[in-house]
DNA sequence: TATTGTTATACTCTATAACTATA
DNA sequence: TATAGTTATAGAGTATAACAATA
């Protein structure tokens, strides 16, 4: 053996791999796309996950200013696809839940993406689909989901 | 062995590699925050690759419409990141270039998202590491970059 | 006359400041 | 008086339409 494994962590993978994230993160977001706009799409990710959340939390989750969310909901509101309700016990408070069609245009606009992706996968074989699994777990863990 | 390998080529990874990576993305892209706007960035990325590129082709290239496209090159180049030209043989062709300046900032923004990313590989073991290469090396296949 | 890029104008998205309703 | 959200207003960023310069 010429030299021990290269005990690279990361210093010239790194470049590579955030270059191809960016990439394919882009092309995903373009595949993506229903007839709303990248904010409304995202606050409606956020409100199906946090369901009946207030506008206040919404706005801070998101990063965007609260005028900014009451715009958002009022645009996704008009669509159907999200409805507000006044908090029973605070009636300052304004929550925010999906509606069945907010929901379907959410797994419209994810299995588009993930067709997309699927597509691609289908031409690896079973080891590279294997690779990428492990590095699914990998990224995971990276970005902090359970 | 109870059945053979799963020969799914992708159905049940698809949609957890793409929920990883557009994560990562977002997260990437606040990490790469100069104080240059998201379009701003992105054109002057293209600006570097592309070299000398004529305005019309950079206004394809990013998928945005030629004035938006004047704008843009317009603030670029009074922040001093790039530079106009007209063509010698085609005197209504304008080409832009980035500036030593320009190259700077990108390094600077590439550094911050890629120092990020090291971070994280650095809390991986030498297996996992070699994991990510491979992976990086397929979803670069995929994005179709040489 | 066709093409490249720019200027004029309008619409969307976002922010800060001022306001309303409730606590 | 303090807080949650909304309305008023202004600044980016983008688009389409009209224009100027060059081929």
């Amino acid at each position: 053996m010429e030299t021990l494994e290269r005990t690279s962590t990361g210093a010239e993978l790194a470049p590579r791999l955030r270059l191809a994230i960016m990439r394919l993160a882009r092309i995903l977001r373009q595949h993506g796309q229903e007839g709303i706009s990248a904010s409304q799409l995202s606050a409606l990710v956020t409100i199906e996950r946090l369901d009946s959340v207030t506008l206040g939390e919404l706005a801070s989750v998101e990063k965007v200013q609260p005028p900014t969310m009451t715009r958002i909901v009022d645009s996704l509101e008009d669509q159907g696809l999200v409805r507000r309700e006044t908090d029973e016990q605070d009636r300052r408070i304004c929550r925010v839940s999906a509606t069945t069609q907010g929901r379907k245009m959410l797994d419209r606009s994810r299995r588009r993406k993930t067709a997309y992706l699927a597509a691609h996968l289908r031409e690896l074989n079973a080891e590279e689909v294997d690779v990428l699994a492990r590095a699914a777990e990998l990224l995971e863990r990276m970005v902090g989901q359970p």
